[in-house]
RNA sequence: UGGGGAGUCGCCAAGCGGUAAGGCAGCAGGUUUUGGUCCUGCCAUUCGAGGGUUCGAAUCCUUCCUCCCCAACCA
């Protein structure tokens, strides 16, 4: 079975990054889920995500159940989802928590929050807090009830708590900012009232938590270091971050994103699940064609295969859409090893052999795994005159490349003799009945003799093969993205379930439940959990045998065809387009620089973006740096610092630049040695030439110097000289790289270029 | 039209100024008593587009384009 490499992903990164600060000791992540519906692929990601960095680094990760909405909790949510991690092979010792346990915690933070004027009750209904929320491109407007004392708010919070107000008639906000460019800033519910039964705190509570008051805070109860969520909560990290400050628990945690798992031809909504199951377009949660992992696990996808899977697929942030073939492999990778072989016959087709003696039967001997997987075992098959074979096997008029039986054509039987088909009997219909074959006797275990016989066909013996019932199991959808064709349902592949009705061989007549098995030549199987039984065989086909005749047919008909991008040609704009767009305090600045300085238009637009940086531009020119010199140094390299570093908290000023950028022109240093120096100068504010002594970072002019820099290196690097002489000329970035790096960053490029190219052609 | 994210092969995804990793899918061969597995080879002169900086750019600057998220008393 094939490793999966670890890459490094941002995760991991700043976990190490983490560490090797020694912000903390060990990692704690959590597991967070809601306890409303079952856990899906979606959740493994994250389930393996969570569990598998603490693992790795060393830590621990607790399963917190987020139940602080409590009308949609259960408590067979809660027994399914701990079920359905500990199958996927997780362990979270005794970290199991409740966000309910924690509600006394979470009022009194909330009444601290009051204290300090950073929360408020507000008494208005919900339209009316909507509209005064205001729009992404509007600021909201404050509640009337925004400035209330803290004495009343406290009073009104406890009276809220003794449940002495209807449901929705208050509410308990963040007092932060209406006009906040983030929505989630606006004033965010802290609390509301719902008089309902909670499934474990029953009816002590009537006040409930919203989800970033109360996430944050269990994250910080339990000391969670990394508190690791989807994309889509990009929004609340404000928010966490602010009730984290002002709420002041012991601990601080952070949070961070990344992109959920999405797969194709299937859904993963929990509200489209619910779906699915409550119109019984599925049999239930556990159907094996839904996307849980309770339904993954009757299907019969091993646990390991799905962690592989995971692992596979990687963590990032771009939201990405994983194609289904991906998961099938992961499956087969692990069953391939797993799942011992076995014949069965989905669609029984009668084979008759009229060379074979009536009522003789002999044992044949097959193994349980073929030679490659390595593991030992055997298993008894009987033979006799009447068999069943697969019916596709068989083709009257077959097509061009079909290798397997056709009229007066020879195949071998899997672990039997080869046969050969003599005469096709039909009934009255011209329906195929039986097939009459003869067999060759000296063809046990070895060729036969001056013949090739390349099909083989898989069957069982009609005397002794069991019954049973084969769950051909399909992808659920037929549409790549079912949720962006209109109405989900829709696409529902109405042969997402086929049932057949056939025979496995006798050595399965009692196998368990939960087993599965290489049905050989067709794919894995999985006796049904519930279904299954020693009186009733039932098999779900857990994935295929991936299929390299089959496919050319079956190729997905549903892929919508490729949208060609248009690709606009974008002009350069002009001066007077961003003229038009330069605010009045600008305008002289960007025309001085275009018209008088010769300037680029969008150098000259940079340039004059605050009049502040147009100053500082103009303070290096009287300096004594040059226009142009200047202007590419602050447009290129200043602009990358001002990222992170306002203008104005510079530790150097204009003056110094400006001698850093002489320092270029003069040739003294390479382009490379200035970031060098910019970097330090932004760290100590130190003099550029100053830095240059201390550092003697001077530049390596002297041709025979840098010579000696490379030979050493073109030595150390034979076949790569060589490589790169018979062609391979890509290489010489390698070359480049290398010398540079020898000479610290310090050789003169241009000499050093010529140098290096001398000495590759010589040969 | 505000803010926050993201764009590297058909699908995932490394890459953090110096030779465009890897996996899935696909294609071509080899081994094979599974049209499976396994093995070998092929599969991005180019990183959303344009412009710029640099000896050198997927990586830095700049303009633009596309997609996702945010206006539940859900999480």
């Amino acid at each position: 079975m094939s490793e999966t490499p670890k890459i490094k992903h941002f995760l991991r990164q700043i976990i190490e990054e983490d560490l090797a600060a020694g912000k903390f000791s060990e990692v704690v992540t959590r597991f967070p889920p809601e306890p409303n519906g079952y856990l899906h692929i979606g959740h493994a990601k994250s389930i393996c995500l969570n569990f598998g960095l603490s693992q790795e680094y060393g830590g621990r990760t607790h399963l917190r159940f987020d139940d602080t909405n409590p009308t949609t909790e259960d408590m067979e949510f809660v027994q399914s989802i701990q079920n359905d991690v500990r199958w996927l092979g997780f362990d979270w010792q005794d970290h199991l928590y409740f966000a309910s346990d924690y509600f006394e915690d979470l009022y009194q933070f909330a009444v601290k929050l009051i204290r300090d004027g950073k929360a408020y009750v507000d008494s208005c209904n919900l339209e009316e807090i909507r509209a005064m929320r205001g729009t992404v491109t509007e600021p909201g407007q404050p509640s009337p009830y925004r400035n209330r004392s803290v004495e009343e708010n406290l009073d009104l919070f406890a009276r809220m708590r003794a449940g002495e107000f209807a449901d929705g008639a208050h509410v308990l906000r963040a007092k932060i900012d209406m006009a906040s460019a983030n929505m989630k800033m606006r004033d965010p519910l802290l609390y509301r009232i719902r008089h309902a039964h909670h499934y474990r705190s029953g009816d002590a509570w009537c006040i409930y938590p919203m989800y970033d008051f109360a996430h944050c805070l269990s994250d910080a109860l339990e000391s969670i270091t990394h508190s690791i969520c989807t994309l889509e909560f990009e929004n609340n990290r404000d928010l966490y971050d602010w009730v984290i400050e002002h709420c002041d628990p012991p601990a601080k945690p952070k949070q961070f994103e990344f992109a959920r798992l999405n797969i194709n031809y299937t859904v993963m909504s929990k509200r489209k699940l619910m779906t699915l199951v409550k119109e019984k377009h599925v049999s239930g949660w556990d159907d094996p064609r839904m996307p849980t992992i309770a339904g993954m696990r009757r299907r019969g996808y091993p646990a390991l295969a799905i962690r592989n899977f995971c692992e596979q697929i990687g963590v990032a942030k771009a939201n990405s859409m994983v194609d289904f073939s991906q998961l099938e492999y992961c499956i087969r990778d692990v069953l391939n090893y797993e799942a011992p072989r076995a014949m069965a016959i989905t669609r029984p087709l009668k084979l008759i052999l009229e060379t074979y003696r009536e009522g003789q039967s002999e044992s044949l001997e097959a193994a349980l795994f073929p030679d490659e997987i390595g593991k030992p075992g055997t298993r008894k098959m009987s033979f006799s005159k009447t068999l069943y074979i697969e019916a596709d096997d068989f083709m009257e008029n077959p097509t061009k490349n079909f290798h397997r039986l056709v009229p007066g054509g020879e195949v071998r039987l899997k672990n039997a003799y080869t046969i050969k088909c003599e005469r096709v009997e039909k009934d009255a219909n011209g329906q195929i009945t039986a097939l009459i074959c003869s067999h060759d006797p000296n063809t046990l275990g070895k060729a036969p003799e001056g013949r090739k016989v390349k099909g083989i066909i898989h069957w069982v013996d009609a005397q002794t093969a069991v019954p049973a019932e084969f769950r051909v199991y399909d992808r659920l959808f037929l549409d790549e993205r079912p949720d962006t064709v209109g109405e989900f349902k829709d696409s529902l592949n109405p042969d997402s379930l086929v049932v057949l009705n056939g025979f496995v061989e006798a050595s399965l007549a009692k196998v368990d439940a939960g087993s599965h098995f290489q049905f050989e030549r067709q794919g894995y199987y999985f006796a049904d959990p519930k279904d299954h039984s020693a009186k009733k065989l039932v098999f779900n086909r857990t994935v295929s045998l991936k299929d390299g005749f089959n496919k050319a047919a079956s190729e997905e008909i549903n892929t919508p065809a490729k949208v060609e991008e248009v690709q606009s040609v974008v002009k350069a704009r002009t001066y007077e387009e961003v003229l038009a767009t330069k605010a009045e305090n600008q305008v002289p600045f960007f025309q001085t620089f275009h018209n008088d300085y010769g300037l680029s238009v969008d150098d000259a637009d940079t340039l004059s973006a605050t009049p502040e940086l147009a100053q500082f531009y103009q303070t290096m020119l009287t300096s004594g740096a040059g226009r142009d010199a200047a202007a590419k140094w602050v447009v290129n390299e200043l602009m990358r610092i001002l990222k992170d570093i306002a203008l104005a908290a510079l530790p150097f000023d204009a003056s110094k630049a400006s001698a850093l950028v002489q320092l270029l022109e003069k040739g003294t240093i390479s382009s490379k040695i200035a970031k060098e120096i910019l970097s330090e100068m932004v760290e100590t504010g130190q003099d550029p030439n100053a830095i240059l002594e201390t550092k003697g970072l001077k530049q390596i002019n002297d041709p025979q110097a840098i010579r000696a820099l490379i030979e050493p290196l073109l030595q150390q690097n034979a076949e790569k000289v060589q490589a790169y002489r018979d062609g391979k000329d890509k290489l010489y970035g390698f070359f480049v790289g290398q010398a540079m790096k020898a000479s610290g960053g310090k050789a003169n490029p241009e000499i050093l270029n010529q140098v290096l190219t001398a000495m590759l052609s010589a040969s």
